[in-house]
DNA sequence: ATAAAAATCACTAAAAAAGGGGATAAGAAT
DNA sequence: ATTCTTATCCCCTTTTTTAGTGATTTTTAT
């Protein structure tokens, strides 16, 4: 029994490579594509395939919201994440959301076929350069507190301790403690390299 | 006549997907691909094509630099810049380096073709996208000199004035003038502000 | 229920950054 | 020849951050 397959992607050339791709395997059969999450939510109103392969980045909703919510409505569908980067918050929020797997835009035909059919039958799947450089950043990988996070955010858009403590009803001591903790927590020197730190272990983004 | 393309791109579904693309245009001929920079140099030592498609994000190597080192060795193939994201410094770059265009990565079939047919003539293809950001972003771009990105790149890493100073053999007085004008020309309310606008604007990257 | 983690507040002193001013020399550009 | 830019330097004041230590209350987890 074959095993067919939608794929959701904004970048048209991605969407051909898949299809050129599958199109030489036997197992498998194209569904269709969708270019962004409002029409990946209406194709399947009509029809439901095995496995959709999403990517994270789209034009209307991230990839992570998009899985999140097919699952809650067709739980039987698996979901392989597509990234072209291999970002670690990305895959833990993908998995957490439902996914079944992630692959990399670099993935050979084999890989992608191996994932395919690795999540067809329910099993997980993770490319290797994933899995390897999940298992490096999990040594390194500070772990942040709520109000840290929240005082983090806070210092990388300007405010001084004194605007922080105000804006989040505490005193001037308290938000020091927390800077205090960020800096030691990230092993930081100073604010700024404290907010450069903070920026590579996307606990804050540098845009917007 | 055919156009002969060659394309540089680490991702096997984006190369099969422009190869997909290509196959079915008459006036083109697909020379071959590279996934890295250093197996590119290597073909265009047997073969040159009339158009390289080059990827900006190739293992080994920037699509950056590749692009001018094979415009220094073969000023004859014209260089079309290739990426999933809308990136002004990079296009600038590419342009910099002698690129005759940049097409991103959703582009449609016919998009590309033009911008393909466009380049092999000599003439300069951007990409819709491209231009219109393009022209927003021109507004609010700072101009930093030389020295002030050095200085702007020891802040960000966690060097104090008085260390900058020392490092660049120059008085601290002038690192804090330095500083003065990086955060009134990126209108940064403090450090923490400044590192976040610098990252934000490309000045200096938050990984590595 | 109780131990652990998170969040809160306090005080002091030294170091660094921010904001204000102004100045000179070298080089590039017109 | 002269203006503009860049890079350099100096002084002063105030604000903010950093470092060191210590402590209490609230939440969370076992």
């Amino acid at each position: 029994m074959k095993t067919s397959v939608f794929i959701v992607d904004d970048h048209y050339m991605v969407v051909e490579g898949i299809r050129s791709l599958l199109q030489t395997e036997q197992e498998i059969e194209w569904a269709g594509h969708a270019m962004n999450a409002a029409s990946c939510l209406a194709f399947l109103k009509q029809q439901l395939p095995d496995v959709i392969l999403m990517d994270i980045n789209l034009p209307d909703k991230s990839g992570i919201d998009l899985c999140k919510e097919v699952k809650e409505q067709y739980p039987s569908v698996f979901i392989l994440g597509l990234s072209t980067f291999n970002q670690q918050s990305f895959v833990n929020k993908m998995m957490d959301n439902g996914a079944s797997g992630y692959v990399l835009k670099n993935a050979t035909q084999n890989e992608l076929m191996e994932a395919i059919q690795a999540v067809a039958k329910g099993k997980t799947f993770l490319s290797d350069e994933v899995v390897s450089s999940l298992n490096e950043s999990k040594a390194a990988q500070p772990v942040l507190t709520r109000r840290e996070k929240e005082v983090l955010e806070l210092i990388s858009e300007g405010l001084t301790n004194s605007e922080i403590a105000e804006k989040l009803f505490v005193s001037v001591n308290t938000v020091d403690t927390h800077r205090k903790n960020l800096l030691a927590k990230l092993e930081a020197k100073n604010t700024a390299d404290l907010v450069r730190l903070a920026i590579r272990h996307h606990f804050i983004s540098a845009h917007k």
